[in-house]
Order: C-alpha cells, then sequence, then structure tokens
DNA sequence: GTTATCATTTGATCTATATCAAATTCAGGT
DNA sequence: ACCTGAATTTGATATAGATCAAATGATAAC
C-alpha cells in the first residue's frame, strides 16, 4: 500500500501525508481473472481505476467490430473518461487483458477527495492533463502520419504493448484494420 | 472586467473573493487585429489565452498544409497545449480570425494561482477535463465516421462556426481537404 | 501426437477521399 | 461599377488502406 502511494508520489506528484491516509480510507482493491470486463456500454460508470498490476484496455464495439481506444498498465490510471468525467452513458467497454489487480475509486469519493484537499486536486488536475496531451498527440499521428509511421511510433514509445497485447488490439487502436498492420510489420519482400 | 468573471464562473464554477482578487492582478488584456499571430510553431509558450472578444485559430503546418485544430470563440480558452501544458515547442500557430480582445495570463501566474488557491486549481481542472472530453469526441469522430457524418456533426454542435471561419479551416479541422467538403455540401445533384 | 481455436499473414479487389486542374463566385479596395 | 485576389465549386484521376477470402502458424486442451 505505502509503495503504491509512493509510485503514485512519483509520477504524478506528492501528496499530504493527511491526504494520503484519507485516500486510503476512500479505495478499494479488486482482482480480476484476464478477459473480464468491468464497464460495458450504455452504463454510467462512475468508478476510476488504478492497475496496480496486470493491464486493462478500453474499446469500443462499433457494427459488431472491436475498436481499442486506451491501454493501461502498471501505475496507469483507466475508466470511461466520458462517463466517468462527462456523466454520460459509456460509449467503452473496458476489459482486463491479463490478471489483474486493480484500485477502485467511485466518483463520490473522488469528489470528496478533491473538495477536502488541494493536493488532491492538484493531482487529479495532473492526471487529466497528461490524458489531454497523449490524446493531442494521438490526434496528430492519426491525422498527419501512415499507417507505417503510427506502428513505428507506437514501437518507438512502448515497446512493450507488443508484448502484451495482440496485434488486433493494436491494429484498432492505431486505427488501421489488422492486414494493414501485419503488412506494415512484413514489408513487401 | 466584473462580467467576464462571471462569464469564467458560469461557464466552470465559483470561485472565492479572494480567488478572484488575485486573479485580477495577474491577468493581463490585450487587444489584436484580425490575422495576427500570436504564437509560432517552435516557440516555447507559456502564455494561455482567454478569447474576451473575438476568435482564435491553433493550426499546424505540416509540409506547406495549414492544418486547423482548434478554434476558440467568446469565453473560452486556447493555448497552444503541447507547449503551455507540456513545457515542449510548440507545433502550433496560433492567430486570431477576427479583430480580438484577449486575456493573457503566464504560466508563472497559472502556477502561483493554482498553488495558492484551491478553487483556481479546480477551475484549472475542469477547463483541462473539458478540452480532455472534446479530444475523446474528436478521436472518435476522426475514427469512425464518414466525412459527410463530420460535417454534419460539427453543423449540429457549433452552427456558428461556418459563419465565422471561411470553409478551408473548417475542412482541414474536420480531417478532410477543402474540395471534399464542398462536395459533402452541395450533394450531386 | 491430434484436433480445435485463435492469431497472423498473404492475395485480389474495392472505395472513400486525396490530388491535380480549371472554372466560377464572392468581397473589399479604388 | 470595376478590378483583383481569395473562396468555393466542379471534374477527372490516383491511391492508401479497407474489405473479402483463404492459407498458414501458433497454442492449448485432450
Amino acid at each position: 500500500m505505502e509503495m503504491i502511494i509512493n509510485q503514485i508520489e512519483k509520477e504524478y506528484g506528492p501528496l499530504s501525508s493527511d491526504c494520503k491516509n484519507e485516500i486510503i480510507k476512500h479505495i478499494h482493491f479488486l482482482t480480476f481473472k484476464k478477459g473480464e470486463i468491468i464497464v460495458r456500454e450504455g452504463q454510467y460508470s462512475d468508478k476510476i481505476y488504478f492497475i496496480v498490476e496486470g493491464a486493462a484496455r478500453a474499446y469500443y464495439l462499433v457494427d459488431g467490430k472491436d475498436v481499442s481506444d486506451y491501454f493501461a498498465f502498471e501505475n496507469e490510471f483507466i475508466s470511461s473518461i466520458i462517463s466517468f468525467f462527462g456523466h454520460q452513458p459509456s460509449p467503452h467497454y473496458i476489459e482486463l487483458v491479463q490478471d489483474s489487480i486493480v484500485i477502485e475509486v467511485s466518483r463520490k469519493s473522488f469528489d470528496t477527495l478533491s473538495k477536502r484537499f488541494h493536493d488532491f486536486e492538484h493531482l487529479i488536475r495532473i492526471v487529466v492533463t497528461k490524458v489531454m496531451l497523449q490524446q493531442q498527440e494521438r490526434i496528430s499521428s492519426i491525422l498527419f502520419q501512415s499507417a507505417e509511421q503510427r506502428y513505428k511510433h507506437i514501437l518507438s514509445i512502448r515497446p512493450d504493448i507488443i508484448q502484451r497485447v495482440p496485434l488486433k488490439h493494436i491494429a484498432s487502436y492505431l486505427g488501421m484494420t489488422l492486414e494493414t498492420l501485419s503488412r506494415v510489420r512484413n514489408p513487401k519482400t
């Protein structure tokens, strides 16, 4: 537990011990098996998750097709952002892609902690800012880069991802089909 | 001035009067003519702008092509988010698309106010969260919708935009060429 | 070891949208 | 009103990547 909070502080900035103690009262540990779905499309999800161990994936189902939108690994947060932050029905599913240990925080706890602790509010601001910056990158990469460039880019920034999730999920995350990804990986001899 | 702060509170949530007074000390009013460029590619921009009157546009120049990324109108913020929030050289230019009155806040002021006032930190969190939610929508719209659907969607959520910015900027914002936008607007008779 | 299931590759077409090019319409300045 | 350059439309062609289909390869259960 100490260790986890340490990780959070390391990644996102320091917290007062007062705040840390209070956080501990508000969170729940959960364990999930690979393949379990923790958020479904249409659901109002008011939980945000922090991956202690394992990996999770948010995806859309658009006319039957599974399109990955976000991956989270150790020490990262995941939620249906439209639902958790936008108070709307989730367009996403979220599933665990490995057996995992996660921390769950409800929006209620989240709001209570934000209101009470300036440093928690700051932490959240940093978390949200990071997501915003990643999305900005993602938008320009979809808009300006070819399938091949996008693949090379993800390889360069997250080389581990290839090991941990099947290619079909990577393909849809990169906005291309599985076939195109395969061709990009095995350039015509 | 009162009015502006009122608008901000209305849009993003209340502020203590203590905080409001301090904000006033930190901001600058600026006026710009249509066409003026206030941020250039490559620059470390540590300013965020709030549009009091007029309109601004953030855009990329990718091998000579002007690609709009963001529009801001009255009571909206604009900055080079990569530079202001990510402390990196700006990939964007920002220009005023009409004669405008804007408020400028430096990152230094921004950080000072965030540190000092819990409610300012909260305000920023809300601003950033809104951008994140918009970007999320933008990503799914680029990924899942046809050129025609994207155009209809923007018409439905920002009908005013068509009046205020030339079509070429809208086209590139929607991730299509000017010609495609024109065809989408005038379906083959 | 054999079978069944899933992941990946390879091949042949198809399609939405880009690109290139030219014609038309519009708006501000004189 | 007339001119000039910008904005928009229209047309013909090209292309990256999608789609459809089938083959191959890997993994795990039995």
